[in-house]
DNA sequence: GCGACAG
DNA sequence: ATCTTGTCGC
């Protein structure tokens, strides 16, 4: 309808980004930092806080963070979910000194209708491989029955025929993450690299990481404004 | 037509 | 995403 038209500039951008898109590996021989994303939102003063967590691959500790607070202009429209976030997140990623060789994104990668979920829109944008890592399913059928309770069972996802993403137990008996490709890594090294990161909870370490990060700087930023007002 | 829809 | 504490169950 008319949101179609609407929005119709950014579908454009989708299609040019989605042909760009690379579905193998194309990382270093050596994977030294990888990094973890989210943005939290204050809804009083309609701001967001996108962050950037960087983790040492080897002993999943945290050695950097960089964050950025701007103003929410982008609405929530499904489809089109990474320019709201993406805006904050680049600016996070440009105060880090430390460039990392993966980034492990809350989102989807190419499982997304157009093929350029919020993943692999800010590998594109980055140049840096990424992978979508998400908590839900957006699209993409498969049977939940046949997937192993163990931690590490996975099963593809299909949609229009093609596998567009892993439904992955990252631990026993839990819900599965659904990894998928963001841009310059395979399905297959991305879910040995979620698997990685999730030794010890459902998310990968980058996200709960990323996560935390972002809801202690927002409950700053909301006291601290509470604070001026009064 | 109806429902679903990452965060 | 966000609003929110304790609580039922293994």
């Amino acid at each position: 309808m008319e949101e179609e038209k609407q929005y119709k500039a950014y579908y454009d951008i989708q299609k040019e980004l989605r042909a760009r898109v690379i579905h193998s590996d194309v990382l270093p021989e050596k994977i030294n930092y990888i990094a973890g994303t989210d943005v939290a939102y204050n809804d009083e003063d309609n701001t967001m806080i996108g962050a950037a967590v960087i983790l040492d691959a080897e002993t999943l500790e945290v050695i950097e963070t960089a964050h950025h607070e701007m103003e929410t202009t982008f609405p929530y429209v499904p489809g089109l979910f990474s320019f709201r976030e993406i805006p904050a997140l680049l600016e996070a990623f440009k105060k880090l000194k430390t460039q990392p060789d993966l980034i492990v994104c809350d989102a989807q990668g190419i499982a997304h209708p157009h093929g350029v979920g919020m993943a692999t829109h800010l590998g594109l944008e980055l140049d840096i491989p990424t992978i979508g890592c998400a908590k839900k399913r957006l699209l993409g059928d498969y049977d939940k029955a046949v997937l192993p309770s163990q931690r590490g069972a996975s099963q593809t996802l299909l949609f229009e025929g093609k596998k567009i993403c892993a439904a992955l137990r990252t631990q026993d008996d839990i819900k599965p993450m659904f990894v998928s490709i963001g841009h310059k890594v395979s399905l297959e090294t991305a879910l040995i690299w979620v698997l990685k990161l999730c030794s010890q909870y459902r998310l990968p370490e980058t996200t709960r990481q990323a996560d935390q990060l972002v809801n202690r700087l927002r409950a700053d930023s909301i006291s601290k404004k509470t604070l001026e007002k009064e």
